[in-house]
DNA sequence: ATAAACTTTATATCTAAGTATAGAGTCAAG
DNA sequence: CTTGACTCTATACTTAGATATAAAGTTTAT
């Protein structure tokens, strides 16, 4: 039973839709191993992990664009695992400084509504009135 | 002296770009109080609060959707301080969403990177392997 | 054999929050 | 009075990651 996984299958079995499968494909990400004469495009399972890597790391908020990244570093006969952890280190920077900023934003909108909680349902509205302030 | 600030004066002072200022006016956030005849916009000190007010609340993460809501609830002669105190502890849970999820992400990309760390520069890279796994 | 389901390419559309450009008019200083 | 800085409108473009649509061809099931 030799398999014939369509890109309909593969969309299917990973969970995204047909045209991002194309979409992938446009931005060098997942190419099908072959083509029929009918030009419908063919893929391994290999493919399949692929794409299931692709949306492992998206999960993790690698963009396209650094998954690119990964997948040719990942392609070579000697596999760069060096630079591959410094671009998981980087990511990982990039989400603690999310992290961080995310919160500060807390922290204000806390103040913000503490403010309003204390003085009741009065005019005029602290939320508001402390959203008109000058930032420093 | 009658003050005349045009859109790049308030622009200016707000640190935001002219185009930005016509767009907020598009998106119904902040009309001009007045036109000369030239059709020259021209704001009042309000008007450079209003901005300082939708670029604060930007900072805290909410949408020009929602800063138009928050201005139309503070237009009324009666301000609807509930309603703003609402949507802030809306918009506070979602950032709390938010850091939470990018926390998840943190352990993740550490296991990663520890997992990598662990076995040294060797092959097959752990980083490369454990995104391509079929994830629960 | 035919209908349903699938696939192909190409092109357009979406979201959000703007930025860029063109062509024309206006204002202030020297 | 001219130059340069500014403003006007309208339209197009940007990023990122897709999704939608059209018009045509293919495969599979009955």
């Amino acid at each position: 039973m030799k398999e014939n996984l369509t890109i309909g299958a593969i969309a299917r079995t990973s969970g995204v839709g047909v045209q991002a499968v194309r979409y992938y494909e446009r931005r060098g990400l997942l190419l099908p191993d072959e083509r029929k004469e009918s030009g419908y495009r063919i893929y391994s399972r290999e493919a399949v992990r692929r794409l299931r890597f692709i949306k492992n790391a998206q999960g993790l908020g690698f963009s396209l664009e650094e998954i690119g990244r990964l997948l040719r570093l990942s392609v070579g006969h000697k596999r760069q695992c060096a630079r591959v952890r410094k671009q998981a280190q980087k990511r990982l920077e990039i989400v603690r400084e999310k992290i961080g900023a995310l919160q500060a934003i807390e922290k204000a909108l806390q103040r913000l509504i503490r403010t309003c909680a204390a003085r009741g349902t009065t005019w005029p509205c602290p939320i508001l009135e402390g959203l008109g302030e000058q930032s420093r």
